[in-house]
DNA sequence: TATTGTTATACTCTATAACTATA
DNA sequence: TATAGTTATAGAGTATAACAATA
């Protein structure tokens, strides 16, 4: 297994086939495990007529963490206005209710529904299966490691956006 | 720096915020930090008035290794109705061009003008220096670690797709 | 004046599928 | 019939900015 080449990423090996530029960068390779990972699990939610936005909302309610449109917006690092469709979408599936808040009636407060509450532990497991799946190439310390790394890069770079896509 | 727990991915170390079902699952995180990595790289190259999959077309094209549109096709995992649109661009930039083979005239070979190759170089560093400045928050070891576990995903699941989001 | 949430509009990106011209 | 590449169309997703209601 050859190492990662810090100080010269455009070597080559000889007697390797010609590659592309992109392979010799981390962040290529990061988007192509992530870009899997994600489509897999994207797809699934689309089987159950479910956006990734979507599912990233519903968790936020759950979590009590953006209980306002204005909230999640911010959260989520989109426009109120994109918000305010997925929100629509939730809506007409009888996922959420919005109730005007009796302080300022501009204002609205999220909720989940009886059925949201039902649906979202199986949603829940679904990605549950998809991250389990996926990581299984890896061992118990390969995952610690794995795990510690991207924490330690979001950390460094302040990285907050909740991926939405 | 609390490790990342296999057993029980959603438990909840005492005195913690709540927090999201999302931030349990290592697929969180890889597309965290995958997002932010990306979405720099990307908004780099708009400057340039150039998307990310133009970019990876040109480096398939200097590489040598999908010479026509069929061929792009495949490897960047998109129609060819795409593709033809996103040579189309490259071509009013006088990036590329393209030849009918003299053997089948349904084919076009394409090439990499002499201004692409001027501008290419250019563009590599700036993805070298996007791909430095994010993972700089790592040592040596801790690089070649997270090189280590990406390649291993991509080839247990046999990850092909050219990521060009 | 500022803010919450909605809506009208436009833009980007991509797939689907019909099309042409070859083979 | 099959294939290479183009194009017409439609859909998803999101931003921008104008809007109404309220503070």
């Amino acid at each position: 297994m050859e190492l990662y080449s810090i100080s010269s990423p455009r070597t080559h090996r000889s007697g390797d086939q010609p590659t592309s530029a992109l392979e010799t960068h981390l962040g290529y390779w990061l988007r192509l495990v992530s870009n899997e990972v994600s489509r897999a699990f994207a797809s699934v939610l689309h089987e159950q007529g479910m956006s990734v936005a979507e599912w990233v909302a519903m968790n936020q309610l759950a979590a009590g963490t953006a209980l306002t449109s204005a909230k999640l917006a911010s959260t989520m690092g989109m426009t109120r206005g994109a918000i305010s469709k997925i929100l629509d979408k939730l809506d007409s599936k009888k996922l959420i209710s919005r109730s005007i808040s009796s302080v300022d009636s501009r204002v609205q407060f999220l909720s989940l529904t009886e059925r949201a509450k039902r649906v979202l532990p199986r949603l829940t497991s679904v990605a549950d299966g998809n991250d389990n799946h996926y990581f299984a190439a890896l061992d118990s310390d390969e995952k610690a490691s794995l795990y510690k790394l991207l924490r330690k890069l979001a950390e460094f770079h302040q990285m907050t956006r909740i991926p939405v896509e």
